[in-house]
DNA sequence: TATTGTTATACTCTATAACTATA
DNA sequence: TATAGTTATAGAGTATAACAATA
């Protein structure tokens, strides 16, 4: 990537200066910027925003079939596959046949698995405090709850990507 | 793109709980659904946002080598080149030699162009308005100046693409 | 020699479909 | 036949390097 180099100053009574800090495109930029901060955390620990949520997923549940991670987190099975492929190469989950069902592949965390996500999980939320820095403990607060009802609101259109959102807001 | 079916209800007391509801995460999965919704505005017009983003710079400065538009945006000239070339072909933008130093293209928007942003940035304009119906306009001036403290703070980090996003927050 | 723009290449991410094994 | 998982292929997006024209 090219680093920006010389800013080019808007001009004043543009059409499109309405625009310019709608809350729309400053929302789609700036979490831009959040994802790719904390993509870069989770690089950092060799894993993919998508790995990420994995752990944290079979973290809280204690085991997963795929089947349920691609319905969960809205992603197509063969996605799934290549993402706990190098997390079960590096012993970080183990994929077992589910003996109820022998069809269903169950992936469960092992404990280099919890840890390795106990150490990501920290460098996330220092990637966010250093996100937010710019804003005092009430405007976090602020945002959070504006973000929040924003969600819900988009939650409820059916027809669109965001009930994923809504159902897993968690891990980038 | 397999949509979600049956959402896992996470258990309680998980140490990653406080990262679910965080608003490093929620800003980043929202912003990218705001992003998609602004995306497919603009593909409804045959416009990737960075070809917007183009055109809205084009409008503002009358006329930007191509140069200006890498520094501007923080993209790879290379991809300027193929964002540029159907946007030239459509009609949209001239490309003419800059007299003064001929190693430079001049950019311009023609009339057509002109009147293609307008209409693309009315869809955007409705696009956003839908992303936001779930707040008042109280919260949403409250959300927009939230949004605002937190590019400028961003900004200040000189080692981060975010400069580009303080710089040319518009258009996607 | 440095800069502007272009082309070519490769790599990532993802969407789709075909294939297997189990039910 | 239907479902869970896997593999293969192709497309978009982008990063890198090499190149041509101009300064």
């Amino acid at each position: 990537m090219t680093p920006p180099t010389t800013p080019i100053t808007p001009s004043s009574g543009s059409v499109l200066d309405e625009h310019r800090t709608s809350p729309g495109l400053l929302l789609a930029l700036i979490g831009q910027e959040a994802m790719r901060r904390l993509r870069d955390a989770h690089t950092a620990h060799n894993l993919k925003p998508r790995q990420f949520q994995i752990l944290g997923l079979l973290h809280d549940h204690g085991g997963l079939a795929q089947r349920d991670l691609v319905g969960t987190m809205g992603v197509d099975p063969s996605i799934i596959v290549t993402l706990l492929n190098p997390l079960e190469a590096d012993g970080l989950v183990a994929r077992e046949r589910d003996p109820a069902d022998r069809r269903r592949h169950l992936v469960t965390l092992t404990a280099a698995g919890e840890r390795h996500l106990a150490d990501a999980s920290a460098a996330q939320k220092q990637a966010e405090d250093a996100l937010f820095a710019a804003l005092d403990t009430d405007q976090r607060e602020q945002l959070r709850d504006l973000l929040l009802a924003l969600r819900d609101g988009l939650a409820v259109d059916p027809e669109s990507a965001c009930s994923a959102v809504a159902e897993t807001v968690r891990y980038g």
